[in-house]
DNA sequence: GCTTTTAACGCACACGTGTGCAAGAGGTGG
DNA sequence: CCACCTCTTGCACACGTGTGCGTTAAAAGC
């Protein structure tokens, strides 16, 4: 029972061939008679043959494997991409490696390795909190495997990137506070040093400006990508003396926690204070009230991002031109304002 | 630029050795003098030396990857199953190649015996809502290639399987429902022939009798696993002539979306109906109010789901004894009841 | 009946890595 | 000075697949 697998060699022992010619008969090659093509897709069938990807990858110095590393399979935000990338690279006959980060830059470079070990054909990556080193990815680009990055993107790599417009979505929430009607608009930002999270904040403030609302700097709070920050940075604003009657979350979990924290201190939404999340996930449908947030399409940037990549693997021989598309976001209104 | 990556040969010949010492250098082998070590673990390191995963697999006639295939990624679920598995199988050296059948059989047996190509290690699987045939799946086994079942299992195949005891949460969310006073307790099913949907509807049922509640077959309405399943479910169970007090939804989704059409019909939760849903998703904890629920600990389902796999990989040779691990459900109430 | 063409298949090697065995160099003991 | 041993390295083959080229045999042409 183990290691039943079929070979070609299997296949032409049984028939009296050279494997070299079961070869050719299975790939219907020009030179191998009719009647043995039969008999070798005949047995080939009824011996369950199937073509052994390994070996076929060694001979011909490339594999059908494109490699995924993302901070946290189990978000919402990043199954959803991954959802989009498969789709993709499932019509293209490829298949994915998928790896974890878990937000730990030691584990990313381990994990990029690995795959570099096992020869993927290209890389999707969304960089972990911690990842300033981008030694690792240099070292692949180097090795000749290319790298597409979405959503956390590294900016001193050039290489095609997918990202949303997070200075204009974050813009455009801020505004329609602002038009609203708030005037004390705090946001519940992400890690400093990520790229999407400058561009979010540079949106809130730009839209402040605009408007002429003036920045304080006590309503801006760091933290991380969970509710738990939502909750801790709600807590922190609640205590000013003066606090917001408005949040903008770096994403939609952080605004839960928020929105959960606010009502728990007895104020209602949007009457005493509103909240607009990022990301559109799920939870913002479900929260009570529900969120208004800045739709990012997940899907899309999985998509987008596979495509890119599998173009450059099957096209781009040397002109290898980075490409940076901005998808476009949008804001859905809902009750939470 | 292009395939740049290091071999064991390229060392060889710049070392003037013969490519098997220098295979023996890299693995330490007692054979080599120091010195001839050290020179190419030096270069290696300056070439970026990454061993040829695919080359060893082809000598060694195994890979350490794991296919895992379930029906749709982005689901909170599985990309929390996945998740687990990753953790275990990255602690231990395997990658994993992950595919969705997105509900589809026809791209679940495609997926399969891709993965075979791909030689896999073994397999883990969560079938689709349409697989009836499962002989895709006896292809693997009989090629040697174990297979661990989670969740949504075949029955009628001898493998290991880790399921969640589907049959007693349902009866303690039925239970529970009962002793809070609900009289006429409906139950939105889903798919008939899974069994996971069956041994909830049997844990429905056998609360019903036990606690002499007559059954009502209206009340038992068939349906999927998404929002839009649990929205039209409970339209058809608003518009009965005697309509329940009391709904049990086959997952959190599902029971989210009677919830939604029930307050849009002006229905007060708990007061005029109460609601259990089944799975601990984010959203239950999110819903307003929040949602009762039986918890399952997706997480550990993949833990051990790929423990047992990779058991199975290294350990079980011939002595094949499949393990049926069923996980403790625990009902966690909230405010819907 | 001989040469030339053509059809069908086998041989050998390659991909990168690993391992049993042989071979060579150098040293030691008698 | 030779036999023997140890240390180090090279050679050859294997894994499964694919391909250029050579080889055989039969058919075709004159």
């Amino acid at each position: 029972m183990k290691n039943n697998q079929t070979t070609i060699k299997d296949i032409a022992r049984k028939l009296n061939l050279h494997h070299a010619t079961v070869s050719r008969a299975l790939r219907d090659h020009y030179g191998v008679s009719p009647q043995t093509k039969e008999k070798v897709n005949a047995l080939a069938k009824e011996l369950d043959y199937n073509p052994n990807s390994i070996a076929q990858s060694l001979k011909n110095q490339k594999t059908k494997t494109i490699g995924v590393v993302v901070p946290k399979i189990s978000h919402d935000f990043f199954s959803t991409v991954i959802s989009g990338i498969e789709d993709v690279t499932y019509k293209a006959d490829y298949s994915i490696m998928v790896c974890q980060s878990s937000e730990d830059y030691e584990r990313e470079v381990l994990n990029t390795y690995n795959l570099a070990s096992n020869r993927i054909a290209g890389l999707l990556v969304s960089i972990a909190q911690n990842t300033k080193n981008t030694q690792h990815f240099g070292s692949l680009l180097h090795q000749g495997v290319p790298i597409v990055f979405f959503d956390r993107v590294c900016d001193n790599i050039d290489v095609s990137k997918v990202v949303v417009d997070d200075y204009c979505g974050a813009y455009k929430a801020v505004e329609h506070l602002i038009l609203k009607g708030y005037k004390r608009i705090a946001h519940l930002a992400g890690p400093k040093h990520l790229t999407i999270c400058r561009n979010r904040l540079e949106g809130y403030l730009s839209a402040l400006k605009k408007y002429c609302v003036p920045f304080d700097e006590d309503l801006v709070v760091y933290g991380e990508f969970d509710r738990g920050s939502g909750i801790a940075g709600m807590k922190k604003l609640l205590q000013l003396s003066d606090p917001p009657d408005a949040i903008f979350a770096i994403n939609d979990h952080v605004a839960v926690g928020a929105i959960m924290h606010a009502k728990e201190n007895g104020l209602k939404i949007p009457d005493n204070i509103a909240f607009v999340g990022f990301g559109d996930d799920i939870i913002s449908t479900v929260v009570d009230p529900p969120l208004t947030t800045v739709a990012q399409n997940q899907y899309e940037i999985g998509k987008t991002a596979a495509e890119l990549l599998l173009d450059q693997i099957e096209n781009g021989q040397d002109t290898i031109v980075p490409i940076s598309k901005t998808l476009k976001t949008e804001l859905i209104i809902r009750l939470s304002t």
